[in-house]
DNA sequence: TGATAAATAGGAGTAGCTACTATATAGGTG
DNA sequence: CACCTATATAGTAGCTACTCCTATTTATCA
């Protein structure tokens, strides 16, 4: 076991949860165990979780809490800027809290997200037809097909 | 009025008909009344159309068509490449049967889907981490914002 | 240590599909 | 051209993923 790495995740994570509070206060929201906790399952999952998947995670530690306050608090994460959700259509909105830089890939079967980077995606140059008619707020490179897994039948 | 023009969209038209004719024979695909009608309204319009859209335009030729039909129908066109579902989460499904090169752009807010055409965008180059290790069926730009009209508050 | 505005739990309501089954029909066959 | 049959459709029931409502609880502040 490498115990630098463990440390470093440790305070990567102990620092992100700083930040997430921060952000809170900064914008006024009360921090709740309930959305400590939601955003914890989320910053602790790879997979892209669905309002559904985080609401199973938070129940081992919350069992009374409700999937409306999950969802709700998912939207309202995004609101701020502490997530947000994932490009794709069909089936459950998908929650990302990783806010690197970074893109998706959606296997149109088991409907898994697998995060790649590339950095030219980084910075979509759009065309002044929009950049100047519309108020872009996101832009990213929409990717979807078949994972490796479900390629082969 | 443009004669010309007027003539050469009434071809333009009539010659996509035969094109999705072929396609579904091609396909052995039976050539309905119900698809038609549905393949007909989507072509016309420019809206990228929700199955409940659809459905209400062809409801006015085939009164008893059901909203299952123009849904599974809608798929269908999708799966032999007549028309595909846009990309883009929230709310329905949306399709397009405009096959030419273009991309979208989509408003949060009154959820309008904007054409436009960006050649940089035509054929974004994957890397290979992602192009040789999954099967790639849709790639495209994903803009997403507000509209013109729905800045205004 | 209250007061209070914000947040949550629980449940009902809704949109958008999706599955099921009896009936109808497109298109090939004789 | 009438018949046959696999395919497609209509009508309906069921389901998933939210979204709204209201009484109750609680994080924060004075
Ligand atoms: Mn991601
Ligand atoms: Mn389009
Ligand atoms: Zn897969
Ligand atoms: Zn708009």
């Amino acid at each position: 076991m490498n115990h630098k790495k463990d440390k470093n995740t440790a305070d990567d994570f102990g620092a992100k949860i700083q930040c997430f509070v921060d952000l809170c206060r900064d914008r006024g929201l009360r921090v709740t165990p309930q959305r400590l906790a939601i955003y914890k399952a989320l910053v602790n999952s790879d997979e892209h979780p669905s309002a559904e998947m985080v609401y199973e995670k938070v129940r081992g530690s919350l069992p009374t809490i409700s999937l409306d306050t999950v969802n709700r608090t998912l939207l309202t994460f995004s609101e701020i800027g502490a997530a947000f959700v994932v490009e794709g259509s069909g089936g459950a909105r998908r929650f990302d809290a990783g806010l690197d830089n970074h893109q998706h890939f959606k296997c149109v079967k088991c409907n898994r997200i697998i995060d790649f980077h590339h950095e030219p995606f980084d910075d979509i140059e759009l065309p002044a037809s929009i950049d100047g008619r519309f108020t872009v707020s996101r832009k990213t490179v929409y990717v979807e097909g078949l994972c490796e897994l479900c390629q082969s039948h």
